[in-house]
This record gives structure tokens, sequence and C-alpha cells, in this order.
DNA sequence: AGTATATAGTTTATATGCGAACTATTATAA
DNA sequence: TTATAATAGTTCGCATATAAACTATATACT
């Protein structure tokens, strides 16, 4: 019931399940806050970390991801894609470049800036991730992804 | 390693602290999907019915809530309520009082429209939530409350 | 009492998020 | 082969989110 005292709420809580999916989603509510004022040491957002995480790791066959492939990963309206990519773009960490057949492709990569800017700022992210979760051991961690899996698999049904 | 398959990641979880987190993060994502496809069967998103639930259960000593206790309570910017209050006037489910004493304070009570509105839609929408949370028996229910309130206790440091 | 400080709410600029309507390009089908 | 479908990306309108600068009001302090 903790989220009921942190939360000033003295009823509205129907029953267990839906105090659960609130402390589910309070909690990345916070997980976002938290990483947004990291990220903005860096001039960026979350999201846009999220991005030259996804480009860092993953090249796909024309080293670099379409904007549909990077919707479909960061699961996001292709829309919001095409203004990220805008604003990347323009800072200079990421580059629009051309498919080598299918003229329809924007294939995205990673600029030596965006690259070097990654290669910085990764390593104190997943400092500060560890110390977000260092109060569950990792049978904890275990059972929670196990138990939001299950969740999210029901979600997609 | 759940979250690797369904991204389509083959890299980019440096820890396992790292894909707990992630779980978390995106399955709240997919929640508020869910819930806000749910609710503009009514005309409402889930920020908008969030509001209504606050003010239906939380009456406050001036029979409503102020503008700066609906943004405590829901987690976000003071900006941001004066928009939805906004919004939410303007479709006459809300309405701004004066404070008895002082004049700072707009008190936010629901309309009879508003109150209605919540009646109807509240028991559909914990009907859909139960479903969501089904494959959680109430063992793993309580305990990823107690999980998730360990993380939100070390962001609140 | 009068000044300084704190609080409530608004406005602006910016960055997300969605769906729907649109263009360009490619693939499919008749 | 030509008409139709599907796909990739963009643009628009709207709803949310933040921080920062602003006004109005109330409180505290000397």
């Amino acid at each position: 019931m903790v989220l009921k005292e942190e939360l000033g709420l003295k009823q509205g809580f129907v029953d267990t399940a839906h105090e659960a999916l609130l402390n589910v989603y309070y909690t990345a509510s916070m997980m976002k806050k938290r990483a947004d004022a990291f990220f903005s040491q860096f001039g960026l957002t979350d999201v846009q970390f999220n991005l030259l995480t996804l480009l860092y790791f993953q090249s796909g066959d024309e080293g670099g991801l379409s904007q549909a492939q990077i919707s479909d990963m960061m699961l996001v309206n292709r829309a919001n894609i095409t203004s990220l990519v805008d604003r990347m773009e323009k800072a200079g960490f990421v580059e629009r470049t051309a498919h080598s057949r299918d003229r329809r492709f924007n294939i995205i990569k990673l600029t030596t800036k965006g690259r070097t800017l990654f290669e910085k700022v990764q390593p104190i992210y997943i400092e500060q991730v560890r110390k977000v979760m260092s109060p569950l051991n990792q049978t904890e961690l275990n059972n929670l992804m196990r138990m939001t899996e299950k969740i999210r698999k029901e979600l997609r049904r």
C-alpha cells in the first residue's frame, strides 16, 4: 500500500491489480525524470540517448538503421522518429544516408561526434542505473523481469 | 533476456540491472498505450482520467484540490496542470473555484458531468486492469509492488 | 508597517507522444 | 503492362512533459 502514502491517496485503489499497475507506472515515470535530469548534463534527452544506443550496437545491413526499424525498436510512432532524427541530425550526432537499392529508406548512422559522445556518456549512465537498481539483488531483478514480461505478453494479445 | 528478442536487440544490455530497468520502462510504456487506446473510446486520455479519479476520491478541505496538490499527486510539473485543467474545464468535466481564504489557490472540483463520466468509465477500466495484470497471482502482485517501491525509494534519495 | 521571501498559478520555448492525411517509391495483381 | 497495394517517411493538429521567467498573493522578518 505504499503508493497511497507516497501520493497522499486515501482511496482510489480499487484492488491490488490496479495498485500494482500504478506502482509500475509511477516507478517508470520517476525513472524517466531521473534519466532526463542525468542526460541533460550532456545536452541530451533520454530518448536521444536511446537512439545513440541503438545505432551504436546495431548497424544493420546498410551500416545503419532505417527510421521504421528505429520506430519498431523504440516502440514509438514513426512520426516521432522524423522529428527526433531531425534534431539529432541538426546537433550533428547522426546522419541520414541513402539506402543502396530502395530509395524509400533513410538509413540513419552515427557520426563520429555521436559515437564519441555515446562512448563518453554510456559508462557513467550504466553506473547510475546500477545505483538505482541496487536495492534489488540478482534474484529480485530476474523476478522483476519475469513478471513484467508476463504483463507485456498479456498487453500484446 | 526477453526484451532483447522483443525489441530485436542483439546487444546494448550491459548488465542485468540495466535490462531490468528497461523492462519496467517499456512495460509502463505499453501500459500507457493500452490505457490511452481504452480511454479514447470515451473521449478521454489516461491523464485526464487520472485527474477525474483524484477529484472523485479526494475532496480536500475546500471540497476540491488545488492545482499544486494535483501536481504533487500526479507527479507532474505544475505547468501541465494549468493546461490539463484548461482542457478539462473546457470539456465541462471540472471547474475552477475560489479558495475561501487564500486567493492564490484554484480549487478544482468535478462537475456533475465529470462525476457521471467517471462513474460510467471506472468499472470498465478496472475490469481491463484486472485482465492486464491477470498473469500475476496475488503473491506476485505484492512482490512487484515491494520491488518497485524499493526502486522508488532509491530514486527519491 | 514595510520589505523580503515564499507560494500558486500562468506563459513560453522545447521535446516528446499519438493518429490521420499526405507524397514518393516499390511491390503485387489483373 | 498497367492499375492497385503496401511501405517509408513527412506534415499537421493535438495532448502531454519539462524548465524558466513572469504575475499575484500571502507570509515572515526586522
